[in-house]
DNA sequence: GCTTGTGAAACCGTTCACAGCG
DNA sequence: CGCTGTGAACGGTTTCACAAGC
């Protein structure tokens, strides 16, 4: 993974900077959402502070994250809510709308193919897929559910560089291979199983009975601990 | 390293090894799962690198992760799959089923309700409640849709202590609100926005559009930085 | 031989605290 | 003055590498 080739070309011109930490990334999505909040609510400019406590973070951390898109704040005042909105945005790629196919059309599938977030976020979903036969044909959330073999040309038609996988964990992996085979380079997994992916292939999860699993361990611990008479 | 030798008296109680790290407790589920996939292979016993290699991680990781559970490997062998199951079931808390009371049926709702994963895992759907009157009443997978009203009370009757929110965004806050003041000390919300808790009450957040705009930064970078950026 | 368990090192992310600047 | 931007300190996590032990 060394990069080779130093960023020798625009060093201050308000271009990119070095790579922004993971963690980074992983709240600028937190901070649009705030920052939309906070710009209907008629605020022009927010300091660190108050789009910190509106993301539900603390300030350094705020400033320490935008520091990483450039200098856009202004020293005594803050920084201005739409230009944030338009630098984060475009550090996060969301200037373009990104194509997305769904596989997996079951309980869950349906609730993600109608969930509203994904459109109102730069999203659109170019197909739906499922390897039922009774499924296909379907009409969901507008779109008209197509066969498994149909999931290369899905690709390659609709632009697809998203897939979303919301199968059964038996044939996770088979659709992942399918999927990147299919040209997909980043995919979000909700099936509850370990995914394997070659390098280039950007692969996220979302494991729901993992979750609960971890608020599991902490309610225990609560219960569990009695009060240990300590000192 | 432990300064005393406390062994596996009571395995039930409190009074467990230090604190766990967080960053391990969130890897013991994905272990769980991978352990219960090696247990139906017909596998007595795994090393590390086998454990390492199903979860998806690597073998340092693994035996740090265990290490703090206690000593429950055989060097030059490997792990009991049944014991460490076992071990880890206990750890996370999973020996006892949690209650759970899911609010919001919507199209998230309704799939959280029908996902086998949560039963099969330890967790009781102890109700389902949404502040519709017009789904008040409603049979969702084998459970009635009950008033938000009527919260406090499945609370309480179902000895509730985990609260699952999968309402709109503009809603979550006051949920959240009504589950802690009914005693609620553990919150899992998919509602996509930041939501505040007294100390003593764990949140957890899943937010389906923030992973795919993390993916759509990578993507981004994937596709070549743009030299051209609108101003 | 083999694999675990663990100090130590390397790494990453967060927080502190203040210089720099509008 | 107030607030940003950032070096430096801090704390947690991962990885290394090897001694301990079956």
């Amino acid at each position: 993974m060394s990069e080779q080739g130093e960023f020798a070309v625009s060093p201050s011109i308000g271009g990119r900077h070095r790579e922004i930490p993971e963690a980074s990334v992983a709240r600028l999505p937190v901070y649009l959402r705030a920052l939309s909040g906070l710009a209907e609510a008629g605020h022009v400019t927010v300091s660190s502070e108050g789009l910190a406590s509106a993301a539900g973070v603390n300030s350094a951390k705020v400033r320490k994250d935008l520091s990483h898109l450039g200098s856009y704040g202004t020293r005594g005042v803050g920084y201005e809510v739409d230009e944030l909105v338009h630098h984060i945005s475009n550090a996060l790629g969301l200037t373009q709308r990104w194509s997305v196919v769904l596989v997996g059309v079951g309980n869950l599938g349906h609730a993600l193919a109608g969930y509203g977030g994904f459109a109102t976020r730069g999203f659109r979903i170019a197909g739906l897929v499922d390897a039922d036969p009774s499924r296909v044909g379907e009409q969901v959330a507008g779109l008209t559910v197509r066969g498994i073999d149909e999931l290369s040309e899905v690709v390659r038609t609709g632009d697809v560089s998203i897939g979303v996988i919301a199968t059964p964990a038996g044939a996770a992996q088979e659709v992942c291979d399918l999927l990147v085979e299919a040209g997909v380079t980043s995919i979000l997994n909700f099936a509850p199983t370990v995914l394997q992916v070659p390098d280039g292939v950007d692969l996220r999860k979302v494991d729901l009975a993992l979750e609960l699993q971890i608020l599991s361990f902490h309610e225990n611990r609560k219960s569990g601990v009695p009060a240990a008479m300590s000192s």
